[in-house]
DNA sequence: CTCGACGTAGCAATCGGTTGTTCTCGGGTC
DNA sequence: GACCCGAGAACAACCGATTGCTACGTCGAG
């Protein structure tokens, strides 16, 4: 029979109780039988009789009063600035596996606006939803997280460093900005331009790093006017790609911090009239779907990002359970691989 | 046996208890305090007492007790079939918005992978998680999901209909289809091609009604041959506009039934050597900044989904505080709007 | 001087589980 | 037959809030 329910806000459940009496046991014989407590002593016959009665009335445990009797919501949250980012797929699914996998559920919020980073902290965490918390890169600017960072240990940063406090959970950027710089410099560009990232924060500098580390080992000059600092999304691409297209003589190629920088950076060279890759070659730092379908297809570097969002569960879990652990994690097994496609070639002439 | 390891997982917090002795009341006395309930009849001397406990000693009321004693858990989840979908950062942000407003706090779920909706509907919404569920289109196909919409009452689908049942809100896709055929047709076009979703999900059905009806609407055939069917993605699109680029004689233009699909539509129709806009017009459903940088810019039809996620929550909201409502609702107030770019101009010849 | 009203604040039950402790038997030992 | 033992299950105290009801003064009225 459809069974009468909710009035109102929460499911109005079946609960422990009502199996109990059902099965007529006391609720704490249920409680250890359904969950498998390991000082459970009931008959097997008990059990049998527990079971069924939990799936006729359709018993499900209410995870609140779960949560405040053994002070554990078995919940993980993932606050991220920007959901509309092309890498935060892959890391909110690698997040949302390695959660799954270890009981807990995953819930995602998001902090795009100003001002509200601090308000998702504070329910989220000091109201206790959740046992830990994952600040994706970004909304660390806001200053509840800076506190936060510093004050809780169940908390993990990815992607970027607070000040040097707090744990956190990096891809190795410089690894993989080399690999892309080196695609550029194996096809013989020697003026190769650097679209990068905001200059304050440590995730651009890696990625600098990696380019410039290229292009000391290749032997090439670092040519100052040449790297140009950009926001992460298209419409900072364009601009920042602007300029670097009025530098003389023209870089040949360019190294881009982002792939939606990469994009804008695409149209601004379109609009100057010029071609990729037969007049500048170009790789983009992260990969997507998009990537492959864009005029020409993007060569990319593409991160592991799924991983960075699974080991970023795994580490904030050994904090929750107290395990200690490093304050610094870079994600080193799935390397960088570079995905090749139509936008790298010899340089002019 | 040593002790318990309450340790880790929740914040060891500050109690109401902890406040009442530090203030010298009973912990009733602060809840009603704190919360200024209309019960209380305390004197300003008492309120000030407390009110100075609890900040001193940080006080934070505790969500999980709150929601066990209250019944309700002032969240809403919301289950998105695919995080990195063009449009539900703009759903969640106008969710977002809209919980905030209303004291609740939204947390997304990504069911992306078979059989993972109806595990986390079974612990957000069984297990009393949250207080009433959003669904984005495209999870509802999980049998869970179905059984659930049948079942509960709080429960809100998103731009798409289940089996008729389940309250639920559309975007207004016939309307938006039609915009962006007219503007086809007002460039002169009369052979143009629909490159529709899949044929089985209402959204998909309802613009391919507002195609028809703008074509008809023009006295202009509808010929069979030219409606394909594709998914939602670039690879959809991309096959889709191939088989569309075969017909004899060849559309003029196209429009497209999702962005992300017109990306992959727009690659076919480079490689087969034809030219956007000289050679085929190309309008595509639901806009994003990634639009503005494609090659050409891409003209397309800006649906208000910040307002869907925004009227989703208040229909939800509704529903959780008993207030009966419409089972379907339509989202009509901003209306979809074109976005003119460079992909539209008059057919060859 | 007693009674009742009212303003204040405490008591205690409750939400739905978890878990340490206690009770109740039946059976084996000496 | 008294005693002990242990399995099996009930009892009861939490977890941290919310909330109906009761208790205690004080004050004014009769």
């Amino acid at each position: 029979m459809p069974k009468r329910t909710v009035v109102s806000g929460l499911r109005r459940g079946v609960t422990l109780a009502d199996v109990a009496r059902s099965a007529g046991v006391d609720q704490s014989t249920v409680s250890r039988v359904l969950r498998d407590d390991p000082g459970t002593k009931a008959t097997p016959e008990t059990r049998e009789r527990i079971r069924l009665a939990a799936t006729k009335l359709g018993y499900v445990p209410n995870a609140t009063a779960r949560s405040l009797a053994v002070r554990s919501t078995s919940t993980i949250g993932l606050l991220i600035p920007n959901v509309a980012g092309f890498i935060y797929a892959d890391i909110i699914r690698g997040a949302s596996d390695a959660a799954r996998e270890l009981g807990y559920v995953l819930v995602v919020a998001d902090a795009s606006e100003l001002g509200h980073a601090s308000e998702a902290i504070r329910r989220l965490v000091l109201e206790g939803r959740v046992d830990g918390l994952l600040l994706a890169s970004g909304v660390v600017t806001d200053e509840a997280a800076q506190s936060l960072v510093g004050q809780s240990n169940n908390v993990v940063v990815l992607n970027r460093q607070i000040g040097g406090r707090g744990p956190r959970i990096i891809e190795d950027d410089e690894r993989g900005m080399m690999l892309g710089t080196q695609e550029l410099i194996a096809h013989g560009h020697e003026r190769i331009a650097f679209l990068a990232g905001p200059p304050d924060v440590d995730t651009s500098r890696r990625r600098i790093k990696g380019y410039r580390r290229a292009m000391r080992e290749a032997g090439l000059p670092l040519i100052a006017s040449l790297m140009v600092h950009a926001g992460f999304d298209e419409a900072d691409g364009y601009r920042g790609m602007q300029i670097l297209l009025e530098r003389q003589p023209r870089p040949t190629a360019v190294a881009v911090a982002s792939l939606a920088s990469a994009v804008g950076a695409m149209a601004a060279v379109r609009d100057s009239g010029l071609e990729i890759p037969v007049d500048l070659s170009m790789v983009a730092f992260h990969d997507a779907p998009l990537a492959n379908y864009l005029s020409p297809a993007l060569t990319t570097i593409a991160m592991p990002l799924k991983e960075l969002g699974r080991q970023a569960v795994l580490m904030l879990h050994d904090r929750i359970v107290g395990k200690p652990g490093p304050m610094l994690s870079k994600v080193q097994d799935p390397a960088p691989t570079l995905v090749r496609r139509q936008s790298v070639a010899a340089p002019p002439n």
